[in-house]
DNA sequence: AATCGTGTTTCAAATAGTGAAACTGCCTTG
DNA sequence: CAAGGCAGTTTCACTATTTGAAACACGATT
């Protein structure tokens, strides 16, 4: 369910091939994705062939399996910096966490789902792809529904339509009512919690990052425990998270690449 | 030049545009990379759209900008995961770091090129500037050299045919001929140097992580500088070096993926 | 030796991609 | 203010690629 839509030919398809194979979450063989696939065996095979070749897909020889290969790696480390907001947030992302002493989290939307696109724990050290990439729902999450409140009715309604409203908590908003509800709170309030409503105990504040035109490039938020501050003492850090959200926002839109750039890569053997 | 040969239909031309933008290095306006396409407009416009609609790229309405999309990272979240040595490898690259007390690499091979998929900085940083997902030369870096003296001849002269030989240094191996040599060697050998040939001052010593049929996994070196060791002090720590490429091999031979991946996802909000 | 399950190749029919050129709308210029 | 230029978008006849059923290979069972 919530499958991207294909219909943009080929390349669609192939992409579509990608999905698939990371949703194994480990290297398959080329029959367990056929089983899955609506295409026929030779389509995929030469979809297969064509992906391995381009450094998509990774195979081993030894095992038979196909994994996704290292091109994306490369690909994603130039679209992290290039494209999103996180190395421009990242200062902001480091002293909210400082200042809160918790854990802060970047987040897009990709497709209707979150994605985060970094994390800052206050008191663990960093680590790189572990973290970022990772994706969770969009209707039950801090900075999921603190985007959501500020999209188009259009795009909300797409994002909706692909929510799976599964109960994770007793708390967790499991219909479409509900979650309107809430998002029509967070809009008048600039702000939107999570009450624990993914995870037993855990809670979050998150404000969306909004341009000027009131267009959503991300979303950030705080995130803690039950056992550690009550919804009260998360909702005072409103004014700072927002804030924080603001000036990320102020930033991007400041922020002009350089005319040419002139790095020279500087890297390790 | 050393691009990636298209030939796979529109796939390969997809993600050729794909590399074209990330090459920009910053967002870029359509009709830049027009210039350096070789596609007319309307089917560079077309491909275009396509990739945009599949989150491979992202639009920024206000500046009118294309940039690598989100989808990439959660792509490559998952293949830095399941196909790559990284995770396998993490706590060797690790422990390496922590035993010599010198910037630890991981590498892999992508097309011609170095591509870094772990860095361990150990206590006292090096001035340099690698990370998961950069990329290298591979006939001037320990880890590309030591990683191609134990590739197929076939591979090896696809490969050297893309380098570009240029003069990074007084040491950099400028030739085919030097570099074959220095291959021969490293093959007798069973370890590489870098000898400052990428960087003035920067040193490292390299061994490639191979299967037990001999097959390249990818590389690792360890990377110092010549204010604190000699080029003497490095080899001394091949057999090291060696050790822990062989172990990583075992690891990654004996490594079997859970038969259902039953991990719940835990992330924050 | 026969069977099964993978993976690979083939080929006419169907589909999707191509690219020249025309169009739109905005911004600059005379 | 009109004319021209530029960036982006759309169109459409032509072509090349993709499709998918089916047959083929080949190693591993039985």
């Amino acid at each position: 369910m919530a499958e991207r839509q294909a219909g943009d030919g080929t390349v669609g398809k192939a992409l579509e091939v990608l999905d698939m194979v990371a949703a194994f979450e480990r290297p398959v063989r080329f029959s367990e994705v056929l089983e899955d696939s609506p295409y026929p065996k030779g389509t995929l095979y030469r979809l297969f062939q064509t992906l391995t070749n381009q450094g998509m897909l990774s195979y081993d020889p030894d095992r038979q399996t196909y994994g996704l290969g290292v091109r994306l790696v490369r690909l994603a480390h130039a679209a992290w910096q290039q494209s999103s907001l996180a190395p421009i947030a990242r200062s902001y992302v480091e002293a909210l966490s400082q200042s809160t002493g918790e854990t802060v989290h970047l987040a897009q939307f990709d497709h209707a789902q979150v994605l985060y696109l970094d994390k800052r724990n206050a008191l663990k050290p960093i680590e790189m792809y572990s973290q970022a990439g990772k994706v969770g729902p969009a209707y039950c999450t801090g900075v999921g529904k603190a985007m959501m409140a500020f999209l188009d009715e259009e795009e909300v309604a797409r994002i909706i339509s692909q929510q799976s409203f599964h109960r994770f908590t007793e708390h967790t908003l499991t219909s479409e009512d509900e979650l309107r509800h809430d998002l029509a709170d967070i809009r008048s309030k600039g702000f939107g919690m999570d009450r624990e409503e993914h995870e037993p105990g855990i809670i979050c504040i998150a404000a969306p990052i909004l341009t000027p035109g009131g267009r959503v490039l991300g979303g950030l938020s705080v995130t803690s425990t039950t056992a550690q501050k009550s919804l009260a003492d998360l909702e005072a850090l409103a004014p700072q998270v927002q804030a924080t959200a603001q000036n990320i926002a102020v930033e991007a839109q400041n922020w002009h690449f350089p005319d040419q750039a002139t790095d020279t890569i500087r890297t390790g053997t």
